[in-house]
DNA sequence: TTTCAATCTATTGTATACAAAGGACACAGC
DNA sequence: GCTGTGTCCTTTGTATACAATAGATTGAAA
C-alpha cells in the first residue's frame, strides 16, 4: 500500500477547498475572504481557515493586505506572457531530461490523461477538460525526475491554471492545442527531441 | 518616496527571522523548532510562530510532521545536481531575454554586487560572500524584467543557499567562481550572448 | 536482554476572547 | 459639490485555554 492514509487537519482541508475553488474558478480573481464568513460557512473556528489563507498566500494565489483583507490572485494581461515564456523554457528542459527509461514509467498515464484531454473537449467540459491539461503537462514534467524542475513547474501551473479561466480559448484554437497531445508522446516514443521541442514551443505559445 | 514603510505583523518578523536563520546556517538542517520554545524565546504567543511556521512550509524551508513537529529543510545531495540543471536553465532563460535597456538599469547593482564578492572573498567572509553571490544571481535574473521567471528563481535560490552551507567549496574554488562574475558583466555589456550563455553555465556547473 | 503494550507527557491542533487598526459613514467647514 | 475629520463598526492580529495525539517512558512478560 503506497499512498499514506491522508490524515488532514481542518486547515489542511480548507486549504485545499480553497485551493481548488481559486483554480477552478469559482473563487474569481479579485474576490475577497474575509475569514470569519469563511470559518461559518465550513463550521469551523478562524484558526484554521486563517491558516489556510496564509499559506495560499504564501503560495501565490492569495494576496494580503495587511490588516484589511485577504484577496484571490488576480493575473494581468502582462503576466500571461512572461509566464508563457517561462513555461516553454521548463517544459523544454523537462522534455531534454526524459529517458526512454523514464518516459517507459509514465506513457501510460500520458496517453491517458492526453485521451481524457480529448474526450473532455468532445463533451465541451472545459473545466474538465482544463484540469486534465494541467495534469497532461504536470506529468511530461514529472519524466524528468527532478523534484526541483517539478516543483517550480507545479508553481507555474497554478498561475496558468488561472489565465486559462481568465482568457478564454475558442473551440477551435482548444481542439487544435489539445490534438498535438498525442503527437508529442509519438515523438517522445520515437526519442525525436528536436521535434518534441519545437511543438512544444508551438503548443504552449499557441496556448496563451 | 518610493518605499512603503513596512509595518509588520509579529508573524511577518518571525518570518523573516527564521527565514534568515534557516539561509545562513543558524539553523541547521533537521533540526527541529518547536512552537513553544520560539515563542518564550521571542517572548510572543504561539499564534505568530505557527503562522511564521506554515508559511516557511508552504515556502519549502521547513518540513511538517503533522501533529508532531517542524523540522528545517534538509537538502540531499542527489537534489544538488537537480537544483543545479534547473538553475543553469533559469539564468540561461534571463541572459536571453535581457537587452541592452534592461542590462544599464541594472549593470551598477550588478557591478556592485560583484565587487562586494570579491571584497567578501579576500576577507574570507564566506557567509556574507554568500549572501552577495545570491544577490548577484538574483539581480541578474531581475534584469530579464519577467516577474514570473524571478518568482521561481527566488525560490529556487533559497535551496541554493542551503546547498552551499551543506557542501562547502575550497578557497581556490570559491576565488574561480567570484572572478567570473566580472567577465559575464564584459560579455553582457558586450551583448554577446553566447560567451555570456557558455560562461554561465561553466560558472553554475562549478558552483554545485 | 528484548519486545510489546499500557500509560504518561510534551507538543501540536483548534476554539475562543480580546486588542488594534483600517475602512465606512456622518457631518462640519470651505 | 468637494474635502477633510472624527466616530463607529467590521475585520484582522494576537493571546490564551482547551482538546487530541504522537512519541517517550515505564514496566511486565518472554
Amino acid at each position: 500500500m503506497s499512498k499514506i492514509i491522508k490524515q488532514t487537519s481542518l486547515a489542511d482541508k480548507v486549504y485545499d477547498v480553497l485551493k481548488t475553488q481559486i483554480l477552478s474558478g469559482e473563487l474569481k480573481g479579485g474576490m475577497i475572504i474575509p475569514e470569519e464568513q469563511l470559518a461559518t460557512q465550513y463550521g469551523v473556528s478562524r484558526t484554521p481557515i486563517r491558516e489556510a489563507i496564509r499559506r495560499l498566500s504564501e503560495y501565490g494565489l492569495v494576496i494580503l493586505k495587511p490588516r484589511s483583507h485577504a484577496m484571490v490572485y488576480k493575473v494581468d494581461d502582462k503576466e500571461a506572457e512572461d509566464i508563457a515564456v517561462v513555461r516553454v523554457a521548463l517544459e523544454k528542459l523537462a522534455i531534454q531530461m526524459i529517458t526512454p527509461d523514464s518516459l517507459e514509467k509514465h506513457i501510460e498515464e500520458l496517453s491517458r490523461l492526453a485521451a481524457d484531454c480529448q474526450y473532455h473537449l468532445t463533451l465541451g467540459d472545459r473545466a474538465q477538460l482544463f484540469v486534465k491539461d494541467s495534469l497532461f503537462h504536470l506529468e511530461l514534467v514529472k519524466c524528468a525526475e527532478n523534484d526541483a524542475l517539478f516543483d517550480l513547474y507545479e508553481r507555474l501551473d497554478s498561475r496558468v491554471q488561472l489565465l486559462r479561466i481568465a482568457q478564454d480559448l475558442s473551440d477551435n484554437e482548444l481542439s487544435d492545442i489539445i490534438s498535438q497531445h498525442p503527437s508529442l508522446l509519438q515523438y517522445l516514443k520515437k526519442n525525436d527531441k528536436d521535434a518534441a521541442l519545437k511543438l512544444i514551443e508551438h503548443h504552449v505559445a499557441h496556448n496563451m
